[in-house]
DNA sequence: TTGTAAGCGTTATCAA
DNA sequence: TTGATAACGCTTACAA
C-alpha cells in the first residue's frame, strides 16, 4: 500500500508536490509530474479515499436506504430495477453507493442521521419507506440532501421522484370504461403508501368524469400482497356478481385477483377484466397476459440519483420529478358480456 | 456535526477520555463516563467512521462487485436474491456494503485492486463474473480477501460459494429417465460460466449411468438467454423429432424452449418435457409450471458474506461452501408418449 | 483514572 | 515551481 509519502521519498520531492502532480494542478513542472506519475505507477499507488474524505469532508458517497430489502421484494422486481437505475446514474456522476439496510428492529437502535453522519454520506436516496416511517421525519429535520422514491416530500434538501399515479389510474379506468364496463372495483394497496392514495383519487376522478356513481364497497384493501388480494377478491366477487372489471394498484395484486376469479370459475377477460399497475416481468407471463399501467422503474432510479447529485452541486432548484406512465393493453381486458 | 473535541470541551476532559468513555473502556470513572455520554447525546454526536477508519485502517466495509448489474438481470431475480442474502448477513456481522458497479468499459480504466484500495474495503464479494473476466486474475494476485459466487477459485484469501451443479443436473436427468425418456437434449449456458461446465458434466454422467449414449448434437448453446434458447430450440426440435425431453441450464432458457415448442405445435409436457434450473419466480407462473432444480439464492448470498467475514477474522480455514439443490417437480414434465 | 502527543494519508495555506 | 506545516476526527502508546 504505497502512499504519497513513499512516492515523495522515491522522487525526492515533497508530498505537496506529489499531491499536486497527481491531481493535475498546473503549477507543477511537467518533467517532475511525469517522473512522479511513473513512480506512482511503479509503486501501484492508488489514492486512499478515506484519507481524502477526511480532509476534504467529501466522501463522494451516496447512501442507499431501502426499507426491508428482502426476498419478498423479489417477485416484483421493482426495487431491483430502481436500484439499477440509481447505480448507473450515480456511478456516471462519480459517486459510490453505500447500502444501508435497515429493518424496523435496527431502526430503533440507530437514527437516520446517525446512520448518515457515521458514514459521512453526502446524500441519501430512500426507497420503499412507508409514509409512517419514523425515519421520514428525520429526513426533513436533518439537512442531509435526500431524494425519496414515491414519497412526495419537499424541502430545502429534500426532493422526490415518482410517476403520475393519478393519471395512471385514470388511464386504467378510462380504458375499462371505453370497453363498456360500468361496475368497476378497485383493489388498492395499504394506506401507508402515497401511491395508494394517488391511484385511488385517479379512480374516483375518472369514474366521476364518466358519471359513474362511486360505491364505497367497491374499493378493497389488498395491502399490496398477492395472497391478500386473492382473499379479498374472492369474497368480493362472490358478493358482487355485477362487477365486470377490477383495477388493481399493483400487478402482484392483479395476479392474486386473477387467481380468485379463476377459483370462482370466472374466465378472464370474458367474465372479468383486470388491469394492474407497474408492469412487472410477471405481467407478461401471466395467463392471460396482464393489461397494466407501466412505470419506468429504471428511469425512476436514474432520475433520482441525477436529481440528488444536482442538488449536491447546487446546480438545480428543482426538487421533484414526475415521470409519465403508460397504458399497456394485453389480454386481461375486454368488453363486458352483456 | 459535533466531534469528540466538542464533547471534551463541554465536559472539561481530554479527547482521550471521551474516546475511551464512549468506546466502553473500563479504565474510566463511571461518573465521568455518564457525564460524557449525556453530553454526547445532547450534542447529537455520532462518531465519524471515516476518521476512525483512517486511524484504525479498518473500514468495516465490504465491496460488492456485480458484473453488469443491469436490467437484464431483472428477469431472473438471481442477482437480487443473492444480494439480499449478502446484505442481511453482512449487516448482521457489522459490515456495510459498498456497491462497485462495473462494466467492461469502466474496467479498462480502473483495476480491481485500485477499486478496492481506494475505498479501503476489507473484503470483496463478486457476483456474475465470467471465467474470462480480467478482474479474476487480479483477485488472486491481490491479497484482498474475496469470496466468489459460482466461480470455483481458491487461494489464501480467496474462497467461493456455489451449489452442487453436477448433482443438480443429475437429478434433472434422472427425473427424466425415470419418467421413461430416452432422447434427452440439453440447452446449456455460455462457456464463460463455470456452472455451464458443471451442469453439462452432470448431464453426461447421468446419461452414462443409464447407459444412454451421448449424442453431441443434443447439446445446444443458449447463452443463458431466453430468445437465444428459443431460436436454437426451434431449429433443433424440427430436426430432431425423436427428442422427448430437454434439460435447460437455466429457467429463463427453459421458458424460451417452451415457447419454441409451442410455436412448433408441440404440447408441454405431453409432446415434450422440459426441466429448468434455478427456480426463478417465473417458473411458477409459466404455463405449464416449470419443473426445475431449485437453488437457494438467498442462502448463497448469506453464506458468502458469512464466509468472508469469517475469513476477515481469521476464524476459519474454510474457503468454500457448496450448497445443495433440490428437484422441484411441476407440470412441465411427464412420461413420453410412446 | 486521566491527559499529552503522535500518527493515519490526504489536501490546502502560505511562504520561499 | 516547490516545500513546510497545519489540519481533518479519531485511536492509542506512554506518561502523569
Amino acid at each position: 500500500m504505497a502512499t504519497i509519502k513513499d512516492i515523495a521519498k522515491a522522487a525526492g520531492v515533497s508530498v505537496t508536490t506529489v499531491s499536486r502532480a497527481l491531481n493535475g494542478y498546473d503549477d507543477v513542472n511537467e518533467k517532475t509530474r511525469n517522473r512522479i506519475k511513473s513512480i506512482a505507477d511503479e509503486l501501484k499507488y492508488s489514492p486512499n479515499a478515506v484519507a481524502r474524505s477526511l480532509v476534504m469532508s467529501k466522501t463522494k458517497t451516496i447512501g442507499l436506504l431501502v426499507s426491508e430489502l428482502n426476498r419478498s421484494g423479489a417477485k416484483d422486481m421493482f426495487t431491483f430495477e430502481v436500484m439499477c437505475g440509481i447505480n448507473d446514474s450515480s456511478s456516471d456522476e462519480g459517486y459510490d453507493l453505500i447500502l444501508f439496510s435497515t429493518n424496523s428492529v435496527k431502526q430503533q437502535s440507530k437514527s437516520y442521521s446517525q446512520l448518515c453522519r457515521e458514514r459521512q454520506v453526502e446524500g441519501v436516496i430512500m426507497q420503499g419507506v412507508k409514509t409512517d416511517d419514523p425515519y421520514l421525519e428525520e429526513v426533513i429535520e436533518s439537512n442531509i440532501p435526500c431524494v425519496l422514491i414515491d414519497v412526495e416530500l419537499e424541502g430545502d434538501n429534500v426532493g422526490y421522484v415518482t410517476t403520475d399515479n393519478v393519471f395512471g389510474a385514470q388511464m386504467a379506468i378510462k380504458h375499462l370504461i371505453n370497453l363498456g364496463h360500468k361496475h368497476i372495483a378497485m383493489i388498492n394497496g395499504h394506506d401507508q403508501a402515497l401511491v395508494s392514495q394517488r391511484r385511488l383519487s385517479g379512480y374516483l376522478k375518472e369514474l366521476d368524469e364518466a358519471s359513474i356513481p362511486f360505491r364505497e364497497e367497491y374499493v378493497l384493501n389488498g395491502e399490496f400482497l398477492e395472497p391478500k388480494a386473492e382473499t379479498v377478491a374472492y369474497e368480493f366477487l362472490q358478493k358482487n356478481p355485477e362487477v365486470t372489471a377490477i383495477f388493481c394498484a399493483s400487478d402482484l395484486m392483479a395476479l392474486g385477483a386473477m387467481r380468485a376469479a379463476q377459483r370462482l370459475g370466472k374466465r378472464i377477460p370474458n367474465d372479468l377484466s383486470i388491469v394492474g399497475f407497474d408492469d412487472i416481468t410477471l405481467a407478461q407471463y401471466a395467463n392471460p397476459q396482464l393489461t397494466t399501467i407501466a412505470q419506468d422503474k429504471y428511469q425512476m432510479g436514474y432520475e433520482a440519483a441525477r436529481l440528488l447529485t444536482a442538488m449536491l452541486h447546487k446546480k438545480t432548484l428543482q426538487r421533484k420529478m414526475i415521470l409519465d406512465n403508460q397504458l399497456i393493453v394485453r389480454g386481461s381486458t375486454t368488453a363486458p358480456r352483456n
